[in-house]
DNA sequence: ACATTAGTCATACGACCGTCTAATATTTCA
DNA sequence: TGAAATATTAGACGGTCGTATGACTAATGT
């Protein structure tokens, strides 16, 4: 079971996810890591061996919430157009933290196309996962190009994140957020 | 004048250019650029005072690049809304490089949304120069809303970058490509 | 009670970072 | 031609990076 070590692994792990999402992953040191944690630099060889694992971490971690996540807006309703809606609400919830530093999974992956082949595809897990829910309620829908609505409802977030980051724009992004839901709305079935 | 001066003052912009794309500007150092330009890293101070002067002046390289890009848009037709179509193909020009590296704008937006202000404020200048020049068009096409229009384009764009990139997915960027350009001609002044 | 393991800590390593300087080479043009 | 301005160079500075180690303490099982 492990009480203090397990717990001092998941403190890592949940100041590395903000520092991430904040600062980015190349310009999150050790150091940071430790100043938040409070745990000495020195020791986090003993979780983990370098830095890429504590990446595979966060990642794991974040795989995790967003299935959570999705679980409940399958809860939310019975029709998958509705969950669609739900799901999307949940970057307007998130207002200020996408405007200050964009969506946490794609600033990630933008990052880290970047960098090595094996960090990048570490990092896009996030992004398959919503990707195959996605397809998966166009489907039930009953679109025949579930997978590609799926890839163009992904896009289209990502791109109103950037934009509203990059702009520092509120009102943008509740705009697109609005227009987005009303796309979702509208397609029919050809 | 100055013939060798200016010279190697480009060559270390233009390396820089191709290194902030391909690795971020974060991780690209003064030993990277001299590596590639065969300038000695010591003669950078002599250029550039700070790495943030070789950002500045890298954007500076990109805001005239794009400029001039879009005077060729301006100049293929009468129309603005063929204007827009021309734009949005220099994404499907750039194909390979949008997958491997993403959008040399968006990405670099991204990644300094994450450091100073005086960075960010810094890299948004090129997309401030799309966002007037598209605003402009959609303008010309007669929209009340050209500004919102304009917001929306890019943000499409940018995820469709963002997409294709951290899928690798040629197929993909080609497809939203060609969705893009439909939606731009399906637009109605309502 | 003792041996073993798990967890903690300070510290050091070599490498590289952005920056800066002092010395040298080259060009300019009065 | 020769002084002044411009351009170039190697190298060092202080700092931080990710990584690694060895000594230490607390907890555990027998």
């Amino acid at each position: 079971m492990g009480t203090k070590g397990d717990n001092n692994r998941t403190r890592i792990v949940e100041a590395a996810d903000q520092l991430f999402y904040k600062r980015g992953y190349n310009q999150t040191s050790f150091s940071d890591i430790a100043d938040i944690t409070g745990i000495p630099r020195g020791n986090f060889y003993y979780y983990f061996k370098t830095k890429d694992d504590i990446l595979a971490a966060v990642v794991e971690a974040r795989v995790k919430h967003y299935a959570e996540a999705l679980l409940e807006c399958e809860n939310s309703s019975e029709r998958p157009r509705e969950r669609l809606l739900a799901f999307i609400d949940i970057m307007g919830s998130s207002e200020d933290t996408v405007v200050e530093s964009g969506c946490p999974i794609g600033s990630l992956c933008a990052e880290l196309a970047k960098d090595t082949d094996a960090l990048q595809s570490k990092s896009r897990e996030v992004f398959e996962l919503l990707r195959d829910w996605m397809g998966k309620q166009f489907g039930e829908i009953g679109f025949a190009d579930a997978n590609d609505k799926a890839m163009d409802l992904l896009a289209r977030m990502q791109g109103t994140a950037v934009i509203a980051c990059t702009f520092k724009d509120n009102d943008y992004l509740n705009r697109s957020i609005g227009d987005l839901k009303s796309w979702v709305n509208s397609l029919t079935l050809s």
